[in-house]
DNA sequence: CGTTCGCTTGAGGCAGCTCAAGTTGCGTGG
DNA sequence: CCACGCAACTTGAGCTGCCTCAAGCGAACG
């Protein structure tokens, strides 16, 4: 077991990000069944991987603080990011199809993950109807998650996918507890790229053009939402 | 229940289907149980949905005979097909996160499936650990699947995205007992362009072209591989 | 036998890519 | 503390692959 691998003495009924992780709308005695589950958490420092595709998959992951993207790698050499991760949201899914990961997942700034092992994940689905049900929805989710990028990806101009993009962040942020208008883009222009399917350079065009318009104002890392509703409709025009 | 809907006489044990199928690799006991809980099969004509977006949730369904397309409408018109599903696979995944389904499905020619009510999904899965793990990897095989849609999305062109989903198609039906070389395209060209992120006319432009290569033979929906290397070769090129 | 639908082909335009050059900020070592 | 090097970002100019618009064709079907 790496250095980096504590037993955990926290408890997920006293997790911040419970609300939005797993083990949400437990009731407490499926809550301590979890706990008695996730012992691990694991700490990742910025730039390194949590895992890398090809790997051995034997867990799923949640982040506990931090932020990640993940990532397909192409023997060509192209990559495309498949999403970026916080606070709660699962990490590993695509590795149970073949028993290896997929995907590489790696950590945009020092960040700590709950190690969920995908064995205790069928035994607690089996005890608990209520986790089960609610580790289903969130693969689910995952799925739904997917189509709406392929929405994104075949039929939006880059005025809508960077728009678009800036609101989804801004609202998951939201759901975490940060402000709602001043958004901390973790990753590179190239990172937006690769994720909504542009070049560095007309994600970086596109957000001068927003910052024009007066819909953001953009200081490096860190991005303004001036007009909301400006944001919105750029998003659902068509 | 539609009359469609009738009591199934047909054992899982028995389906054409069944290797490729939620029920594959079960032993006889569990294969019993499966056939305790799918009693119900559907009819669906040419052209009819089996569901749509926004429907109550409450079954997935899994194709036993026909040909299905399913995709997502947004407010401005735009259609995305998700996808194309055969012999098999699973539709209404999407369905478990919300409780109601997020796409529509179209049978593009008569077709059957089986119904499997989403409860008993749920006690099956606490059952049969067999069980409970295959249907967890049709979940995650369906994330992988996105996965490589948006990388198809983002990343290559024309010849490559029809290039690459001529060779889908062919595998896909190779695995039910088709011809590798022989493929009906079961869609319109405006279905295909919908799927790869096309207009009808360059997908259509580039059936041309790999016809005109001496790739591919084509007769309106009957297409014949006349080069499966020189395809591979399109699909995996920088 | 006409209408419709699916398909094909052509001409022109444009959004986003490629290539290139320059700027800014930050960490590192002298 | 400054000089340097590097990575991230920005901006410009030209190109191209796909889209748009338009017209025509064949097959299926009432």
């Amino acid at each position: 077991m790496p250095a980096s691998t504590v037993a955990s003495p926290y408890r997920c009924a006293n997790c911040h990000a419970r609300v939005v992780c797993l083990p949400a709308h437990l009731n407490e005695f499926e809550l301590e069944a979890v706990h008695q589950i996730v012992q691990l958490r694991k700490s990742i420092k910025k730039g390194s991987r949590l895992f890398r595709a090809g790997m051995k998959f034997h867990a799923i992951y949640t982040v506990r603080a931090g932020f990640f993207k993940t990532s397909l790698h192409s023997a060509q050499g192209d990559v495309q990011l498949l999403g970026f991760h916080m606070n709660g949201d699962s990490m590993g899914l695509d590795g149970m199809a073949t028993e290896r990961y997929q995907s590489d997942a790696i950590a945009l700034e020092d960040s700590e993950v709950c190690v969920i092992p995908f064995q205790d994940i069928e035994q607690l689905s089996r005890i608990s109807p209520a986790f089960q049900r609610h580790f289903l929805q969130r693969l689910s989710q995952e799925i739904v998650r997917e189509h709406q990028g392929s929405r994104m990806l075949s039929h939006m101009t880059a005025l809508q996918r960077v728009a678009g993009f800036i609101q989804g962040l801004s609202q998951r942020l939201h759901a975490c507890g940060f402000s709602r208008h001043d958004v901390l883009l973790r990753m590179t222009r190239i990172d937006m790229g690769q994720f909504l399917g542009l070049t560095q350079e007309t994600v970086c065009r596109t957000l001068t053009k927003l910052a024009g318009n007066g819909v953001v104002a953009i200081d490096r890392r860190h991005l303004r939402i001036l007009n909301m509703a400006a944001l919105e409709r750029i998003t659902s025009s068509s």
